[in-house]
RNA sequence: GGCCUGGUGGCUCAGCUGGUUAGAGCGCCGCCCUGUCACGGCGGAGGUCGUGGGUUCGAACCCCAUCCGGGUCGCCA
């Protein structure tokens, strides 16, 4: 395509020795000045590279500042060897400038310097993340956004399936986080919501026909922010097939992710490769101590509840018995560290025995552990001479999810976790109910739409709380990727596994109208997922905050500190909506 | 909403047990410098120490309240 050359003939990444002797135009931002006096520098930059500008005419700096957006014309020269720069691809020419065209000047104080903006107080980086963004290091990490993204709509693509985009205007769910809601002009009192997911509009083209379906979806939830998760808005690698069991899921869940990740994984970092290990929910909790597992630790959790029920250690006795087994004998410090955190995540005490050369214990717990039992705790746990085991008693959920701290926090201090892998894992058998805490019923636990293992008759027969769902999660490195499920297309199904959960078939109409309707004309049966792709993108730069990816994000406040949203609107626009704002 | 943590020139921070003129680096402004690339040298401007109140002879520092960040719990089908 034939560019104007008004401001530029090249861009920074076009131009190299084989220009030497050529007249140029090129055009970018001043990033640095070194005035020499009788000759300067500057470095020029653009989005694709730096070239630096001799100036030997020092009228041509007059005026010129940092961060001025210039056009200049100069003579492309090879630099003398030893000024060579081995940082930069043009390290080896420079352009002798002469002429200076300021294009865009600046007119005040920066409020940060460019070079070092990451370090500065994030407000203001997103107040002012036009120049935030001018940080190659910035930049870079939205090139990665790009590419990732593209990469996934190419393989996704590729692999048939085909990309829609759903409403974001659209009606309110029930389930799940707070709505944005967005008044209506043409009906007073009504409102539209923002999509948490496009989980409905999926499995309607489900029943539509559409074979397989994705989409980079934009979901909005009105919820707080974490380092790792972004307020208001987010995206999903969204899709759904249909005649898809589980496992079609699974297969391709690990291949668009293990392509992903290998393709764009530092420099030696390894990645699991298909298929991932599936860990059942009930097997996570116990030997991870979490849904969560993060499989670069290699120590697991184990359960001696059954054992310290024949000893004679009261505090163990009728309670929920966890262990990990390490390798080696540590420190009084470190024990007193451990014991320190165990503390703060408000465990009564944290128990350990030391096994001696003799293979006898030592260690306070020793003496309750009858002489005859001393071997079977062996076996149980596996123990060498010289390894430590830790002892976690609670009842049953607080020990899984103390021990689970546990395993992470020794993993970390022992240093026994492996930096450079994405170890993926798929989670499954999610239970379809939990007991509500307050109404001491049983409700949904992830969400309506799963269809509950065993069907109709499991609901019929089963008590509800032993009932599992095909509901699955995708786990990196103890970070929740993805959640999917096979959904419930049934209608039988769904009108009695919503009456478990205390919901007659009017509410099932009311709130799910659109689902419980198409359900009535040939539903298929499908399944689908959806990798969280701002989260795979922190992931692969090993970023500690899920703002530094997000080209325009919203300060943890839920606020658009550049733009000021949210903000008031006149008086019209509340008339209009029919909205009258309360003092 | 709870808890933790922070707020000191434009930026990043130091500032002891309360002590009289609040410092540094970078940036900014001016001057010097013909090969630097985080150039260098000399000089300079710039701070109601988040805000309000209190304690005190005296407060950046102690107390109370409040505002604004960041982290976390709740929340996130």
């Amino acid at each position: 395509m034939e560019l104007s050359t008004q401001y530029r003939e090249v861009n920074l990444s076009q131009i190299s020795e084989s220009d030497i002797d050529r007249e140029l135009k090129v055009a970018g931002w001043v990033e640095n000045i070194r005035d020499h006096g009788g000759v300067s520098f500057i470095d020029l930059r653009d989005m694709y590279g730096v070239l630096q500008v001799v100036m030997r005419n020092t009228d041509l700096l007059k005026g010129l500042q940092k961060e001025d957006c210039v056009s200049i014309s100069g003579k492309v020269e090879k630099r003398d060897e030893e000024t060579y720069n081995p940082k930069i691809p043009t390290g080896t020419i420079e352009l002798e400038a002469h002429s200076v065209e300021v294009l865009g000047k600046v007119y005040r104080q920066l409020p940060f310097e460019i070079a070092t903006s990451k370090e500065t107080r994030e407000d203001l980086r997103l107040k002012y993340r036009y120049l935030d963004l001018r940080n190659r290091k910035v930049l870079d990490n939205m090139k990665f956004r790009s590419e990732v993204i593209a990469f996934l709509r190419a393989k996704m693509t590729e692999m048939g399936f085909m990309e829609i985009q759903t409403p974001i205007l659209c009606a309110s769910s029930p389930e799940g986080a707070r709505d944005y809601i967005v008044p209506s002009r043409h009906y007073k009192g009504k409102f539209y919501a923002l999509p948490q997911a496009p989980q409905q509009y999926k499995q309607l083209l489900m029943v539509s026909g559409i074979d397989k379906y994705f989409q980079i979806a934009p979901c909005f939830r009105d919820e707080d922010a974490r380092a790792d998760r972004s307020p208001g808005e987010f995206y999903q690698l969204d899709f759904e097939m249909s005649f898809a069991t589980q496992e079609d899921v699974f297969k391709v869940g690990e291949e668009v992710l293990t392509a992903t990740f290998e393709k764009f994984a530092p420099e030696g970092y390894s990645v699991t490769k298909a298929p991932y290990p599936v860990i059942s929910y009930k097997q996570a909790m116990l030997e991870f101590g979490s849904d969560k597992p993060d499989l670069r630790n290699p120590l697991r959790i184990i359960d001696l509840s059954e054992f310290f029920n024949k000893c004679t250690f009261k505090p163990f006795i009728g309670r929920t018995v966890r262990a990990i087994r390490i390798e080696g004998h540590q420190s009084k410090g470190f024990h007193e560290k451990m014991l320190k955190f165990a503390s703060d995540i408000g465990m009564g005490g944290l128990g350990y025995l030391e096994v001696q050369e003799d293979l006898s214990y030592k260690g306070p717990i020793d003496k309750f552990i009858p002489d005859e039992l001393k071997a079977e705790l062996r076996d149980l746990a596996g123990l060498k001479v010289n390894d430590t085991i830790f002892f976690i008693a609670d009842k049953e959920a607080k020990a899984a999810s103390f021990a689970g701290q546990i395993r992470n926090e020794l993993g970390a201090r022992l240093g026994i976790i492996n930096e450079k892998a994405y170890e993926f894992c798929y989670v499954n058998d999610f239970p379809m109910y939990e007991l509500d805490e307050e109404t001491k019923k049983p409700g949904f636990t992830h969400n309506p739409f799963s269809m509950p293992q065993g069907g109709l008759e499991a609901l019929n027969t089963k008590d509800p709380l032993d009932i599992l769902a095909y509901q699955y999660d995708i786990v990196v490195n103890g970070v929740e990727l993805s959640s999917g499920a096979v959904r419930n297309h049934n209608l039988d199904i769904m009108v009695k596994a919503f009456e478990i959960a205390g919901y007659d078939e009017e509410v099932l109409k009311a709130k799910f109208g659109a689902l419980y309707n198409a359900f009535q004309f040939g539903a298929p049966p499908h399944a689908g997922m959806a990798p969280g792709v701002d989260r795979m993108i922190m992931l692969l730069r090993n970023e500690e905050s899920i703002r530094e990816i997000i080209p325009f994000p919203m300060s943890g406040t839920a606020q658009d500190l550049m733009c000021g949203a949210p903000n008031e609107v006149t008086e019209q626009q509340l008339r209009e909506t029919h909205i009258k704002v309360r003092a």
